[in-house]
DNA sequence: ATTATATTTTAGCCTTACCTAATTTATTCA
DNA sequence: TGAATAAATTAGGTAAGGCTAAAATATAAT
């Protein structure tokens, strides 16, 4: 079936890469919570991607998914697209940073090659949107960057913030607030322990915040 | 049903806008024609449309069918925002006005009221798109402009091209190229009265001309 | 090892929006 | 006016992609 992925079957290949990145498979109910739709219907898809010719996903009862080759070009290529249009939205037409993941969810599915190409080349090429998140290249090759995580990092240690991988607009509208936004240098001054709660002082808030 | 309108029905409801501009109902086969489906699925749709509360058309058997008022205002928003995103791709990401259309009407549907809002800033609020048709501003209100058609112009009289509202890529180039465009100024050379061909002389090509 | 709990899957059903084929209603023409 | 044609409607069906409830399978806890 290479025909055109209908908007729902974008949305759950998106969405199994992303709970994969690390390398663990997704799970029924992960993607239910996720997808906002019952474990239900997801076993339905999955079963459903899993018979296609060329299939997307692997899949065997109860032990998760994963992507095929195939798959994984699709979600890369609806990745793209969401990225691209977070930084447009950002650079291009005011949007903070908290305000671009619901329009970007939408607007991937309604955007054509051509306007992939005009926004891509207006805005530069850029190589991450306004999360920090990789924007695929058009061949569809991630721009890789070392990095550590926050919370891997050493007590008294610095860093400059690579990426802010949220979603959720109150958390973003919160953090960017606070200065901590991709190009901010930040010192961590401790970790608890027993929740992963981290205290961070910010040396140097980057570029420039712009309003919210 | 205040709810969200579904893709399927703002497209129905702008095409019945369009067809009766002039005053006509539009028949069910005119909808099928323009929508490329069949006329029972339309049969179907006007029937849903004219039972909701409120209803959308007014609708009677064999009768044809116009838009009720909330179906008026269900159109023109759809309208400012076909319009909206024609202006935007041609003006901001280096369009050409015969490549447009098909664009918009996906684009339409996933546009949200600050995307919308944000591009009629970004453009100043413009009152016409890319074929010089109106664009309904904020509260829905279309700009009016004195005009004739070209077809009820004298032999030999002069005029100012103010709208091309073609949706067809090969004409649009074709009369591009001749540089009948909105803002040239003609002049009606001939008429022939069997069929309503027109030879007409472009003394002003207007503003400039763009692209292919 | 058994029971309890959580997760998945199956089965059967709903809605939207399309289709074709058959029927009904209008319109036109001699 | 009655037959021929055109247009519209009804009837019945399909494909996506959801849903709930019930059944099956895994996982965890005593």
């Amino acid at each position: 079936m290479p025909q055109e992925l209908s908007h729902n079957i974008q949305d759950y290949l998106k969405r199994i890469f992303e709970i994969t990145r690390t390398g663990a498979k997704a799970t029924t109910s992960q993607l239910a919570e996720i997808l906002g739709i019952s474990a239900a219907s997801v076993t339905n898809m999955l079963q459903k991607l899993s018979k296609t010719t060329p299939p997307y996903v692997v899949y065997k009862k109860h032990q998760g998914v994963a992507l095929t080759e195939a798959g994984q070009l699709a979600a890369l290529k609806i990745i793209r697209r969401h990225r691209l249009i977070e930084q447009y939205l950002v650079n291009k037409l005011g949007y903070s940073w908290d305000e671009v993941h619901q329009e970007a969810e939408i607007l991937e599915h309604a955007m054509s090659p051509l306007l992939e190409k005009r926004m891509d080349a207006a805005l530069g090429y850029p190589e991450f949107d306004p999360h920090g998140d990789p924007i695929p290249d058009a061949d569809l090759k991630m721009p890789e960057i070392e990095h550590t995580s926050l919370s891997s990092l050493a007590i008294g240690k610095q860093g400059r913030i690579l990426r802010v991988p949220h979603e959720d607009p109150q958390v973003l509208r919160y953090l960017g607030k606070c200065g901590l936004r991709p190009g901010a240098r930040v010192k961590l001054i401790s970790r608890t322990p027993y929740d992963q709660t981290m205290r961070v002082k910010i040396l140097d808030i980057g570029d420039e915040a712009e309003g919210d």
